[in-house]
DNA sequence: GCAAATTAAATTGTGCACAATCTAATTGCA
DNA sequence: TGCAATTAGATTGTGCACAATTTAATTTGC
Protein backbone atom coordinates (compact mmCIF):
# COMPACT_ATOMS: atom_id res chain seq x y z
CA UNK A 1 0.00 0.00 0.00
CA UNK A 2 1.60 3.75 -0.82
CA UNK A 3 2.10 5.76 1.81
CA UNK A 4 0.81 9.33 1.90
CA UNK A 5 3.84 11.99 1.69
CA UNK A 6 5.19 12.87 4.98
CA UNK A 7 3.38 15.84 5.94
CA UNK A 8 6.30 18.04 6.19
CA UNK A 9 7.35 17.49 2.04
CA UNK A 10 5.61 20.20 1.20
CA UNK A 11 7.71 23.50 1.65
CA UNK A 12 6.39 25.57 -1.02
CA UNK A 13 2.79 25.60 1.05
CA UNK A 14 4.34 26.90 4.12
CA UNK A 15 3.11 30.49 4.82
CA UNK A 16 6.92 31.92 5.39
CA UNK A 17 8.09 30.64 1.77
CA UNK A 18 5.53 32.35 0.04
CA UNK A 19 6.07 36.07 -1.12
CA UNK A 20 2.29 35.97 -1.78
CA UNK A 21 1.38 36.35 2.06
CA UNK A 22 3.49 39.62 2.92
CA UNK A 23 2.35 41.28 -0.04
CA UNK A 24 -1.13 40.61 1.07
CA UNK A 25 -0.36 41.43 4.69
CA UNK A 26 1.63 44.72 4.51
CA UNK A 27 -1.73 45.61 1.95
CA UNK A 28 -3.68 45.65 4.38
CA UNK A 29 -1.31 47.01 7.65
CA UNK A 30 -1.21 50.01 5.26
CA UNK A 31 -4.75 50.51 4.60
CA UNK A 32 -5.33 50.36 8.52
CA UNK A 33 -2.53 53.03 9.16
CA UNK A 34 -4.22 55.38 6.64
CA UNK A 35 -7.88 54.59 8.14
CA UNK A 36 -7.67 57.27 11.47
CA UNK A 37 -5.76 60.31 9.19
CA UNK A 38 -9.00 59.24 6.70
CA UNK A 39 -11.71 59.09 9.11
CA UNK A 40 -12.14 62.83 10.10
CA UNK A 41 -12.84 63.66 6.97
CA UNK A 42 -15.42 60.96 6.21
CA UNK A 43 -13.02 59.22 4.02
CA UNK A 44 -11.80 55.62 3.44
CA UNK A 45 -8.61 54.67 1.84
CA UNK A 46 -10.84 53.71 -1.40
CA UNK A 47 -12.14 57.05 -1.33
CA UNK A 48 -8.46 58.63 -1.10
CA UNK A 49 -6.55 57.14 -3.50
CA UNK A 50 -10.21 58.01 -6.07
CA UNK A 51 -9.78 61.47 -4.85
CA UNK A 52 -6.02 61.53 -5.83
CA UNK A 53 -6.99 60.11 -9.49
CA UNK A 54 -9.86 63.03 -9.46
CA UNK A 55 -7.73 66.03 -8.68
CA UNK A 56 -4.84 65.10 -10.90
CA UNK A 57 -7.63 64.73 -13.95
CA UNK A 58 -9.56 67.47 -12.70
CA UNK A 59 -12.17 65.82 -14.30
CA UNK A 60 -12.86 61.87 -15.40
CA UNK A 61 -14.93 59.49 -16.51
CA UNK A 62 -15.74 56.54 -14.27
CA UNK A 63 -14.16 54.00 -16.45
CA UNK A 64 -11.24 55.94 -17.09
CA UNK A 65 -11.21 56.19 -12.87
CA UNK A 66 -11.57 52.72 -12.80
CA UNK A 67 -8.51 51.80 -15.63
CA UNK A 68 -6.40 53.59 -13.22
CA UNK A 69 -7.55 52.42 -9.90
CA UNK A 70 -7.75 48.78 -11.23
CA UNK A 71 -11.05 49.10 -9.59
CA UNK A 72 -14.70 48.04 -11.33
CA UNK A 73 -18.01 49.65 -11.50
CA UNK A 74 -19.44 47.56 -8.72
CA UNK A 75 -16.42 49.03 -6.41
CA UNK A 76 -16.17 52.63 -7.67
CA UNK A 77 -20.32 53.44 -8.03
CA UNK A 78 -21.15 53.58 -3.95
CA UNK A 79 -17.74 55.33 -3.57
CA UNK A 80 -18.05 58.01 -6.02
CA UNK A 81 -21.71 58.11 -4.37
CA UNK A 82 -20.35 58.49 -0.89
CA UNK A 83 -18.21 61.64 -2.37
CA UNK A 84 -20.72 63.06 -3.77
CA UNK A 85 -22.95 62.77 -1.04
CA UNK A 86 -20.06 64.56 1.36
CA UNK A 87 -20.14 67.43 -1.01
CA UNK A 88 -16.31 65.98 -2.41
CA UNK A 89 -17.08 65.65 -6.10
CA UNK A 90 -19.92 66.32 -8.42
CA UNK A 91 -21.32 63.25 -10.88
CA UNK A 92 -22.42 64.21 -14.80
CA UNK A 93 -23.61 62.55 -17.45
CA UNK A 94 -21.39 63.56 -20.51
CA UNK A 95 -24.07 65.69 -23.07
CA UNK A 96 -22.88 63.83 -26.36
CA UNK A 97 -22.33 60.53 -24.66
CA UNK A 98 -25.34 59.71 -22.05
CA UNK A 99 -23.28 56.58 -21.33
CA UNK A 100 -20.70 58.33 -19.61
CA UNK A 101 -20.40 59.71 -16.04
CA UNK A 102 -17.94 62.67 -15.47
CA UNK A 103 -16.84 63.16 -11.93
CA UNK A 104 -14.77 66.28 -10.56
CA UNK A 105 -13.59 67.90 -7.64
CA UNK A 106 -15.94 70.31 -6.17
CA UNK A 107 -14.75 73.94 -4.17
CA UNK A 108 -15.12 71.59 -1.11
CA UNK A 109 -12.84 68.75 -2.81
CA UNK A 110 -10.33 71.41 -4.38
CA UNK A 111 -10.14 71.90 0.28
CA UNK A 112 -9.67 68.68 1.13
CA UNK A 113 -6.59 68.20 -1.14
CA UNK A 114 -4.61 70.83 0.95
CA UNK A 115 -6.03 69.33 4.34
CA UNK A 116 -4.70 65.69 3.51
CA UNK A 117 -1.28 67.00 1.73
CA UNK A 118 0.52 65.22 5.04
CA UNK A 119 -1.11 62.43 4.83
CA UNK A 120 0.90 61.00 2.81
CA UNK A 121 4.08 61.30 5.00
CA UNK A 122 2.61 60.51 8.04
CA UNK A 123 1.82 57.17 7.01
CA UNK A 124 5.65 57.02 5.07
CA UNK A 125 6.84 56.69 8.54
CA UNK A 126 4.74 53.82 9.30
CA UNK A 127 6.67 51.80 7.32
CA UNK A 128 9.50 51.04 8.62
CA UNK A 129 11.79 51.13 5.35
CA UNK A 130 15.25 52.60 5.25
CA UNK A 131 14.89 55.54 1.95
CA UNK A 132 16.60 52.62 -0.56
CA UNK A 133 14.60 49.92 1.03
CA UNK A 134 11.13 51.88 -0.32
CA UNK A 135 13.18 53.13 -3.69
CA UNK A 136 13.38 49.52 -4.30
CA UNK A 137 10.46 47.73 -3.12
CA UNK A 138 8.50 51.29 -5.54
CA UNK A 139 10.33 50.06 -8.50
CA UNK A 140 9.46 46.20 -8.19
CA UNK A 141 6.15 46.74 -7.24
CA UNK A 142 5.36 49.27 -10.50
CA UNK A 143 6.85 46.65 -12.46
CA UNK A 144 4.68 43.78 -10.89
CA UNK A 145 1.59 46.16 -11.91
CA UNK A 146 2.68 47.41 -15.41
CA UNK A 147 2.63 42.96 -16.18
CA UNK A 148 -1.42 43.88 -15.00
CA UNK A 149 -1.98 47.21 -16.99
CA UNK B 1 -7.19 87.69 -0.62
CA UNK B 2 -4.95 84.82 -0.26
CA UNK B 3 -5.01 82.84 -3.51
CA UNK B 4 -5.34 78.94 -2.90
CA UNK B 5 -2.38 77.11 -3.91
CA UNK B 6 -2.34 75.83 -7.95
CA UNK B 7 -3.84 72.36 -7.78
CA UNK B 8 -0.63 70.68 -8.84
CA UNK B 9 1.54 71.73 -6.13
CA UNK B 10 0.43 68.34 -3.94
CA UNK B 11 3.26 65.84 -5.82
CA UNK B 12 2.94 63.94 -2.90
CA UNK B 13 -0.40 63.37 -3.40
CA UNK B 14 -0.21 61.65 -6.74
CA UNK B 15 -1.20 58.27 -7.16
CA UNK B 16 2.01 57.72 -9.30
CA UNK B 17 4.19 58.94 -6.67
CA UNK B 18 2.74 56.92 -3.91
CA UNK B 19 4.10 53.67 -2.50
CA UNK B 20 0.99 52.25 -1.01
CA UNK B 21 -0.96 52.20 -4.15
CA UNK B 22 1.12 49.63 -6.26
CA UNK B 23 1.06 47.32 -2.80
CA UNK B 24 -2.54 47.84 -2.38
CA UNK B 25 -2.97 46.82 -5.99
CA UNK B 26 -0.23 44.17 -6.73
CA UNK B 27 -2.24 42.06 -3.66
CA UNK B 28 -5.43 42.43 -5.27
CA UNK B 29 -4.50 41.64 -8.28
CA UNK B 30 -2.48 38.40 -6.96
CA UNK B 31 -5.29 36.90 -4.72
CA UNK B 32 -7.49 37.33 -8.24
CA UNK B 33 -5.13 35.13 -10.05
CA UNK B 34 -5.58 32.67 -7.07
CA UNK B 35 -9.05 32.59 -7.25
CA UNK B 36 -9.20 30.33 -10.19
CA UNK B 37 -6.85 27.81 -9.22
CA UNK B 38 -8.30 27.37 -5.41
CA UNK B 39 -12.37 27.66 -6.43
CA UNK B 40 -12.20 24.17 -7.75
CA UNK B 41 -11.77 23.06 -4.18
CA UNK B 42 -14.09 25.49 -2.48
CA UNK B 43 -10.98 27.44 -1.37
CA UNK B 44 -10.96 31.73 -1.18
CA UNK B 45 -7.55 32.70 -1.27
CA UNK B 46 -8.01 33.12 3.01
CA UNK B 47 -9.26 29.85 3.32
CA UNK B 48 -5.61 29.06 1.68
CA UNK B 49 -3.86 30.93 3.89
CA UNK B 50 -5.33 29.24 6.75
CA UNK B 51 -4.91 26.00 5.55
CA UNK B 52 -1.37 26.49 4.90
CA UNK B 53 -0.97 26.96 8.82
CA UNK B 54 -2.95 24.48 9.64
CA UNK B 55 -1.02 21.88 7.76
CA UNK B 56 2.58 23.49 9.29
CA UNK B 57 1.15 23.49 12.75
CA UNK B 58 -1.00 20.35 12.77
CA UNK B 59 -3.03 21.66 15.87
CA UNK B 60 -3.47 25.18 16.48
CA UNK B 61 -5.98 27.38 18.16
CA UNK B 62 -7.81 30.42 16.49
CA UNK B 63 -5.59 33.28 18.27
CA UNK B 64 -2.67 31.79 17.78
CA UNK B 65 -3.49 31.34 14.05
CA UNK B 66 -4.97 34.67 13.63
CA UNK B 67 -1.52 36.17 15.87
CA UNK B 68 -0.04 34.24 12.19
CA UNK B 69 -2.16 35.28 9.76
CA UNK B 70 -2.48 38.91 11.12
CA UNK B 71 -6.43 38.42 11.19
CA UNK B 72 -8.68 38.81 13.54
CA UNK B 73 -11.84 36.30 14.63
CA UNK B 74 -14.83 38.23 13.30
CA UNK B 75 -12.57 36.98 10.08
CA UNK B 76 -11.43 33.99 10.97
CA UNK B 77 -14.59 32.12 12.76
CA UNK B 78 -16.82 31.84 9.20
CA UNK B 79 -13.25 31.06 7.40
CA UNK B 80 -13.03 28.06 9.48
CA UNK B 81 -16.88 27.38 9.86
CA UNK B 82 -16.55 27.11 6.68
CA UNK B 83 -13.67 24.90 5.72
CA UNK B 84 -15.00 22.63 8.50
CA UNK B 85 -18.43 22.65 6.43
CA UNK B 86 -15.90 21.63 3.72
CA UNK B 87 -14.89 18.55 5.71
CA UNK B 88 -11.31 20.27 5.24
CA UNK B 89 -10.74 20.67 9.22
CA UNK B 90 -12.28 19.98 12.56
CA UNK B 91 -13.00 22.71 15.51
CA UNK B 92 -12.99 21.43 18.72
CA UNK B 93 -12.86 22.98 22.41
CA UNK B 94 -9.80 22.53 25.00
CA UNK B 95 -10.75 19.82 27.47
CA UNK B 96 -8.66 22.00 29.96
CA UNK B 97 -9.83 25.23 28.87
CA UNK B 98 -12.80 25.57 27.08
CA UNK B 99 -12.28 29.21 26.03
CA UNK B 100 -9.85 28.05 22.83
CA UNK B 101 -10.98 26.20 20.24
CA UNK B 102 -8.53 23.86 18.40
CA UNK B 103 -7.91 23.24 14.98
CA UNK B 104 -6.98 20.55 13.07
CA UNK B 105 -6.60 19.33 9.20
CA UNK B 106 -8.57 15.96 8.56
CA UNK B 107 -7.50 13.14 6.78
CA UNK B 108 -9.51 15.05 3.48
CA UNK B 109 -7.75 18.03 4.59
CA UNK B 110 -4.49 16.97 4.24
CA UNK B 111 -5.37 15.27 1.30
CA UNK B 112 -5.99 18.68 0.10
CA UNK B 113 -2.49 19.50 0.81
CA UNK B 114 -1.39 17.27 -2.02
CA UNK B 115 -4.05 18.62 -4.51
CA UNK B 116 -2.31 22.12 -3.62
CA UNK B 117 1.22 21.40 -3.82
CA UNK B 118 1.36 22.83 -7.41
CA UNK B 119 -0.72 26.00 -6.54
CA UNK B 120 2.06 28.15 -5.31
CA UNK B 121 4.74 27.70 -8.44
CA UNK B 122 1.42 28.15 -11.03
CA UNK B 123 0.81 31.77 -9.38
CA UNK B 124 4.52 32.81 -8.65
CA UNK B 125 4.64 32.39 -12.58
CA UNK B 126 1.69 35.25 -12.85
CA UNK B 127 4.77 37.85 -10.79
CA UNK B 128 6.00 38.37 -14.28
CA UNK B 129 9.50 39.16 -11.85
CA UNK B 130 12.94 38.41 -12.42
CA UNK B 131 14.15 35.62 -9.61
CA UNK B 132 16.33 38.47 -8.48
CA UNK B 133 13.51 41.10 -7.86
CA UNK B 134 11.58 38.68 -6.12
CA UNK B 135 13.84 37.56 -3.40
CA UNK B 136 14.54 41.17 -2.97
CA UNK B 137 10.60 41.97 -2.54
CA UNK B 138 10.41 38.98 -0.70
CA UNK B 139 13.34 40.61 1.63
CA UNK B 140 11.86 43.72 2.01
CA UNK B 141 8.05 43.04 2.72
CA UNK B 142 9.46 40.59 5.09
CA UNK B 143 11.21 43.62 6.64
CA UNK B 144 7.83 45.80 6.34
CA UNK B 145 5.88 43.18 8.11
CA UNK B 146 8.14 42.30 11.37
CA UNK B 147 7.36 45.99 12.45
CA UNK B 148 3.66 44.81 12.44
CA UNK B 149 4.31 41.72 15.03
C1' DG C 1 -12.87 31.77 48.35
C1' DC C 2 -14.61 35.08 45.47
C1' DA C 3 -15.17 39.36 42.88
C1' DA C 4 -12.63 41.90 39.36
C1' DA C 5 -9.82 41.59 35.53
C1' DT C 6 -8.33 39.12 31.69
C1' DT C 7 -8.62 36.12 27.81
C1' DA C 8 -10.80 33.62 23.77
C1' DA C 9 -14.29 33.27 20.44
C1' DA C 10 -18.39 34.56 18.48
C1' DT C 11 -21.53 38.07 16.92
C1' DT C 12 -22.94 42.36 14.72
C1' DG C 13 -22.59 46.03 11.56
C1' DT C 14 -20.15 48.61 7.85
C1' DG C 15 -17.54 48.87 3.78
C1' DC C 16 -14.93 47.38 0.17
C1' DA C 17 -13.92 43.96 -4.01
C1' DC C 18 -15.49 41.60 -7.67
C1' DA C 19 -18.13 38.38 -10.66
C1' DA C 20 -22.29 38.25 -13.04
C1' DT C 21 -26.15 40.39 -14.74
C1' DC C 22 -28.98 44.20 -16.36
C1' DT C 23 -30.24 48.57 -18.62
C1' DA C 24 -29.61 52.20 -21.55
C1' DA C 25 -26.99 54.67 -25.03
C1' DT C 26 -24.22 54.53 -28.99
C1' DT C 27 -21.90 52.60 -32.98
C1' DG C 28 -21.24 49.77 -36.99
C1' DC C 29 -22.48 47.88 -40.96
C1' DA C 30 -25.32 45.14 -44.18
C1' DT D 1 -32.28 52.73 -42.32
C1' DG D 2 -32.45 49.43 -38.83
C1' DC D 3 -30.79 45.91 -36.06
C1' DA D 4 -26.89 43.47 -33.88
C1' DA D 5 -22.86 44.36 -31.29
C1' DT D 6 -20.51 47.16 -28.21
C1' DT D 7 -19.83 50.26 -24.43
C1' DA D 8 -20.70 52.57 -19.84
C1' DG D 9 -22.58 52.35 -15.53
C1' DA D 10 -25.58 50.49 -12.15
C1' DT D 11 -27.30 46.59 -9.61
C1' DT D 12 -27.13 42.21 -7.13
C1' DG D 13 -25.08 38.73 -4.43
C1' DT D 14 -21.07 36.66 -2.00
C1' DG D 15 -17.14 36.94 0.80
C1' DC D 16 -13.64 38.93 3.24
C1' DA D 17 -11.72 42.57 6.84
C1' DC D 18 -12.17 44.78 10.89
C1' DA D 19 -14.00 47.62 14.77
C1' DA D 20 -16.94 47.14 18.56
C1' DT D 21 -19.61 44.50 21.46
C1' DT D 22 -21.04 40.28 23.77
C1' DT D 23 -20.62 35.87 26.10
C1' DA D 24 -18.34 32.53 28.51
C1' DA D 25 -14.26 30.60 30.79
C1' DT D 26 -10.26 31.29 33.41
C1' DT D 27 -6.95 33.73 36.26
C1' DT D 28 -5.51 37.09 39.68
C1' DG D 29 -5.44 39.56 43.94
C1' DC D 30 -7.13 40.57 48.13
Amino acid sequence: MMERKERNDYPQLRLGNQICFPLYACSKELVRRYAPLLEPFNLTYTHYIAMMVIWEMEEVSVSELGKRLLLDSGTLTPVLKKLEAHGYITRARKENDERIVMVSPTESGWELQEKLMDVPEKVGCCLGLSKEDAVQLYVILNKMLDNYR
